[in-house]
DNA sequence: ACTCACGGGACCTCCCGTTTCT
DNA sequence: AGAAACGGGAGGTCCCGTGAGT
């Protein structure tokens, strides 16, 4: 017997993956309903505030999956500079993998939904979290609070414009071209216990 | 009659604008008619292909626009890494003078026209546009040819992801904050001549 | 919640009535709405592919009523040849009582609508349901299986002229000579037990 | 040097062809002026009703062509019955060669424009024409003037009926069978003089 | 005599949200 | 909870006709 959470987990997820294929606008949310085998109706009873509340929804949860992913890929490497050339392939593969459709799920709601706070809000939301992941592991890796903010944003920014440029061009290169430049960027940092 | 051009360049400027602003699906032909105060006939007597074919003259009008101030900051620093500041500064103002309305004039467009192969294209020429300024000045300021192109793409990335962090923050910083680790980055670099 | 055919019924009831009357170009969706008493909304989701799905259907309900109506004739005169008289009757009264605007409900849409195999199609069924519908009773009339296939598209076409002409000379009366002219044609068959 | 009259001609004749294949609605004047090489404005200057003059100049050459094709068919055979038969291969011919979108070449039009009470008449005096031209010989193959007008009604109204089906069939047998089935019903005619 | 550009209305489609009935 | 149907606004496109300008 199905549970009532089923459902409405399975719109979640489908607006996330279509809202990071094709943004906000171009995502109907008949088409969210019929990849979700749900009717119409459903989604006014799951998500009484409509399209923004799900796709609020669908931007946290993409932000949940892929800061795993992301946190995954930097344990995975001894060095921080190693972990972000891994953020680099994974990125690169997952545009492979879809015909360069897949490239950040949240960027382009960010950039289309200027006019809604709450959206623009819970992509922000995303962000900070990322970079705080990144700011952690910077830290650990010996930078200053300091210079781990803003390295991390910087981490942050390069991976995300060069997603777009990726995407446009139809060649992952960028993004393994900027995640490398940022590797070498980070190589001289010390752990930060053996500081001075 | 007007001169011939008149409604139709402004026409493209006026969803230049908005492009920039709302990105694609958010602008209705209705609205770049109003705000240019054009009948609605005269969209289809000078754009015959629709609201592609003037989106797509808007991206590069945008393109060239941007380009020539972009470049205008770079010449106006004695060193290259000054002048990837000052085009940190100039879109900082940007978006605070817009109220975190206007970043990159191209971004929000190219991440949601996936579909459509001829605005792809259109992007994607405009930020190789960019990208070979940068490059061109940075091979002047002493990059080897093959740097100069990896850095530019970085430095073109690591902004443009900075404009989406900046706008969904609303807060200027970040542009400001990258750049300036940019510049730190390409400082080193001397003139070509001057290389061994 | 209404039953859930009135809607749908009265919409495909009132596009056939003005198919008929105007055909399918001068017929806008947004009559067919009005007349109707639908909004809009209502169109795409009993027909989701549109004006057109919602002509065939139209089409085909006219060609089934049509069809009653001509078998009625035919089954109330004792001999098929003042059958087929009614029937020149019958539309002659048609063309009288709407100031000569229904004629063949199929005619005008069939002519029309040549770039389309799905209404060409329909219009091609409602056609060979009515030929058969005649030969069935020429058969029984006393021809031939093959004289009455012949003799069944003479009498269609002859009709489906005769109605065109009527409308533009705004005269019945073609109608009913070729009808007449018909009947005579047809006398000399007997019933078919009594042939040799 | 292109004489003034050469442009308006040109027009005319482009929306005949464009009528008789697609109707009057379907018909843009943008098409006609596409394919006549004419800007917009000319067709004002030619014909300052507009579309609906040129429609009917477009029919009244139409029906001056194809009468005069007709009675070439039938004055071509001894008999009349082999010219009606003939005249069946002709549109049999015309429907062939034109992927059955060559039909009559008044017929649609006159179904769709119920509405214009010129185009009608315009109709009108085609079918009128031909009508006379048809009695004018069945009077010479024997029939009296009655006979004569009643026998060219019904094969005009069969041959055009039989077009409608032949189109939507996209066979044009009926076309052949229908007129063969006329001639045989005028095969009894002799000619006047020798009558009694 | 001819043409560019305007002018705006109407077309079909599709959208998102709601209501009412099972 | 789910499902069927309503409700109407707005989307982009394309139409036909008109004047100001050569």
């Amino acid at each position: 017997m199905p549970r009532r959470t089923d459902t409405r987990a399975l719109m979640v997820a489908t607006a996330a993956h279509l809202l990071r294929r094709q943004g906000l606008h171009s995502t109907g949310t008949s088409q969210i309903l019929a990849e979700s085998n749900a009717p119409r109706g459903s989604l006014y009873f799951h998500f009484p505030e409509g399209k923004e509340q799900l796709a609020i929804e669908a931007l946290a949860l993409s932000g949940r999956e892929l800061g795993e992913r992301m946190s995954a890929e930097l344990d995975a490497a001894p060095a921080i500079g190693d972990g972000i050339v891994r953020l680099g392939e994974m990125f690169a593969r997952s545009l492979l993998a879809s015909e360069f459709r897949d490239g950040c799920p949240i960027a382009t709601t960010a950039l289309e939904a200027a006019e809604s706070v709450a959206i623009r809000t819970a992509c922000a939301t995303v962000y900070d979290a990322w970079s705080q992941g990144l700011s952690a592991r910077l830290e650990v890796a010996g930078a200053t609070a300091q210079d781990a903010t803003r390295l991390a944003q910087l981490v942050l920014s390069s991976i995300q414009g060069a997603l777009i440029l990726a995407r446009v061009q139809r060649d992952p290169d960028v993004v393994r071209q900027v995640t490398q430049d940022l590797a070498e960027m980070v190589t001289g940092l010390a752990p930060s216990e053996e500081r001075p």
